[in-house]
RNA sequence: GGUCCCGUAGUUCAAUGGAUAGAAUAGAAGUUUCCUAAACUUUAGAUGCAAGUUCGAUUCUUGCCGGGACCA
């Protein structure tokens, strides 16, 4: 049990006894007492002033008498001051603690809570690399798996991979046309990039010819399209004749009629139509379409492969949208049976949630064809079949908050047993100083590219420090890439999910401040004791009055398995980020005043030597859970 | 048109309805015969606006202003 819960337990026993009235351990509001007043914990006396009709001065008293004679090995004094119980903590309950787990390897050995949650996350396309928005989503995505398992839980990572669709046609048309027989291996660039760029070209090859027809239509040219299109056209023309666009309202008038055109010019583009109907081959499993599919997905594979390895994903189970596209039609026949979907006049398949505040939703086409959300009401059904979970987390980007909702109302509509368990764990998207990353203005951050700058960027900084002379090659290699990955994956947590973030290419590799090289540091110097003190990890603690920063330290490291309980029940790895954050610079400000090797008295050191051993467990665990290592030496 | 999210120091981020709103960075001034100065110390600087609920509001409610996302 953590301090903070014995004080609101014990707390809350004593207002039963003084009042006589039911009060739970968690009705009582405690914090850290503020630096500037005496004590470690507060509580917070207002809620109850209502309740008891007393003042808060007297209720303070009382109630601090009161925990003082019941629990005299925990707590030493009290003070009042306006609506504020500070209590004062035994400096040996800070000594047992420390003499209990100074010594252990691991110290968030959390009992099991026996549920079971499925983590879905990354869900990469195969037709272009991993950039920094998906890197956020990996981070996040491993993070909170590894916190709900150091929580107690039984948990599954999984990938859900969208390698199918006229996306990944375009990338294969355009090899065909422009490739000449080029592959990853003969070119010398990563298999990933390689698909990338043949898809960039298909994008540029399409707009050009999306031009040129534009051209034509302005010039009255209206025989590449088909008749329904040149009526489209034609509707467009004289709707954006009848919009003046004079007022804000008309001019985004216009550009919603300008958006349609170009959709209708680009959707008859030679290259477009190839890939349409090459999406169609697919579908029907034309043999020479599937293999060419094969071909160059297993090339972004092995690119995919080298860089999740760098980056520390990995995935207990992959699903492939080319092996799930069809699934959720069974659905569907459900829902149309209970009489949750209803089907219109022209044959497509909807449901109606405007009752929870939302519109109609289409759950399937006109011509029996899926969209997004019948497949993913598919995959819902397959991965319970697979893994009978109690939740089932979604890592996907806010702009998907419409959809998963969505997605959850349909199967609890359906009854199914699993739908409550849902959770759209929705995180911000990056974004750069200048907006949005667009790829069509190629602003998007490589991955590949960034890690890379950032290993760099370490080893410039490390050569300069200079302090692992002795390093080999290698070791050196390992030591830059631990820097380059703790500053981005710590960069990437330590903003709370839910929010949006700005990343600054030039400005935010920092390893200094907040930031993981610099917990990496502290680490570090820990360990440079703990070496230098050649002890066998062993020390003897004994009694005694604690410094100021030791006791501040030892009250924040004793919070750390209440901060893995709470950062699972958030799934928000930012808490830890911060929380050890804090353990770092509380630990050096300590360093710089108190000596470890050279302390006043031999229990003096014993004793910062238990501690020192203890601060960088739970700083290499805590950063464990975010999925960054840290150096002995650096 | 509808739904949802976000506005905190110059900048990037914190703050279960609680005390004088914390950090980092950029700025100013310092600290190294002593365990790693990627550190430490000092200093200056912020809740978009207006109401409401409350003993107490960055947090909850409403309106406005500004930014973003989604649905049709």
């Amino acid at each position: 049990m953590s301090l903070a819960y014995k004080i609101k337990d014990a707390a809350a026993r004593a207002i039963k006894e003084l009042y006589t009235i039911e009060f739970r351990a968690d009705d009582i509001t405690l914090s850290e007492t503020k630096p500037e007043f005496e004590g470690d914990y507060t509580i917070v006396l207002f809620t109850l002033v209502k309740q008891l009709r007393k003042s808060p001065e007297l209720l303070g008293k009382e109630i601090g008498e009161q925990l003082l004679r019941t629990q005299p090995g925990l707590l030493t004094a009290y003070n009042v001051i306006k609506g504020f119980l500070n209590l004062s903590i035994a400096d040996t309950c800070f000594i047992n603690f420390l003499r209990e787990n100074s010594t252990k390897a691991i110290i968030g050995d959390m009992a099991s809570t026996g549920k079971k949650v499925m983590v879905e996350y990354s869900s990469p396309n195969t037709n272009k690399p991993i950039h920094l928005g998906h890197l956020r989503n990996n981070f996040l995505g491993w993070s909170v798996a590894q916190i709900l398992k150091a929580a107690g839980n039984d948990v599954i990572k999984t990938c859900i991979v969208n390698d199918r669709g006229i996306h990944i046609c375009k990338s294969m048309i355009a090899w065909e046309l422009f490739a000449h027989g080029a592959t990853p291996e003969s070119t010398g660039i990563k298999g990933d990039h390689f698909v990338g760029e043949y898809y960039v070209k298909c994008e540029g090859q399409i707009r050009q010819e999306a031009a040129e027809l534009s051209a034509r239509v302005d010039g009255g040219d209206y025989t590449a399209f088909s008749d329904e299109d040149q009526e489209k056209l034609r509707e467009l023309r004289d709707l954006s004749g009848s919009v003046t666009g004079a007022t804000d309202k008309d001019k985004e008038r216009l550009k919603k009629i300008e958006e349609d055109r170009k959709e209708v010019i680009r959707a008859a583009t030679p290259l477009m139509k190839r890939a349409q109907q090459m999406l169609v081959d697919w579908e029907a499993g034309k043999p020479e379409v599937i293999e060419l599919w094969k071909k160059m997905n297993g090339w972004v594979y092995e690119g995919f492969d080298v860089t999740y390895k760098r980056i520390g994903s990995d995935f207990d189970k992959m699903y492939y949208e080319s092996e799930t596209y069809l699934l959720g039609k069974q659905s569907v026949e459900e829902g149309l049976a209970k009489g949750i979907l209803f089907r219109k006049d022209d044959g497509s398949v909807w449901i109606d949630l405007t009752a929870e505040g939302l519109d109609e939703k289409l759950v399937l086409r006109r011509d029996g064809t899926s969209v997004y959300i019948t497949q993913d009401l598919g995959l819902a059904e397959e991965k319970y079949k697979a893994f009978p979970y109690d939740k089932s987390l979604y890592v996907i980007a806010d702009e998907q908050n419409y959809h998963m909702k969505v997605l959850k109302l349909i199967l609890q509509k359906l009854g199914m047993p699993y739908a409550d368990g849902i959770i759209h764990l929705s995180y911000g998207m990056v974004e750069l100083p200048s907006g949005r990353m667009k790829s069509r203005e190629g602003t998007v951050v490589d991955a590949d590219d960034l890690v890379n700058e950032m290993v760099n960027e370490a080893a410039k900084k490390t050569s300069e420090k200079s302090k692992v002379d002795e390093f080999s090659e290698g070791e050196l290699n390992e030591l830059y890439e631990t820097i380059a990955l703790g500053a981005l994956k710590f960069f990437l947590l330590k903003v709370d999910p839910k929010k949006r973030m700005v990343f600054n290419p030039e400005e935010s590799i920092d390893f200094h401040g907040f930031t993981g090289p610099f917990i990496q540091y502290t680490h570090a110097r820990l360990k440079s004791i703990l070496r230098k003190a050649e002890s066998n990890g062993q020390w003897t603690i004994s009694n005694g009055k604690l410094e100021p920063l030791e006791k501040e330290l030892l009250l924040l490291l004793e919070q750390y398995k209440d901060m893995v309980q709470s950062a699972a029940a958030d799934y928000n790895p930012a808490a830890i980020a911060n929380y050890i954050y804090s353990i770092a610079k509380v630990y050096n400000s300590f360093y710089t005043v108190h000596s470890v090797l050279k302390a006043e008295t031999e229990e003096k050191k014993q004793l910062r030597l238990a501690l020192c051993n203890l601060t960088a467990n739970i700083i290499k665990e805590g950063m464990s859970l975010l999925g960054i290592k840290v150096p002995e030496r650096m």
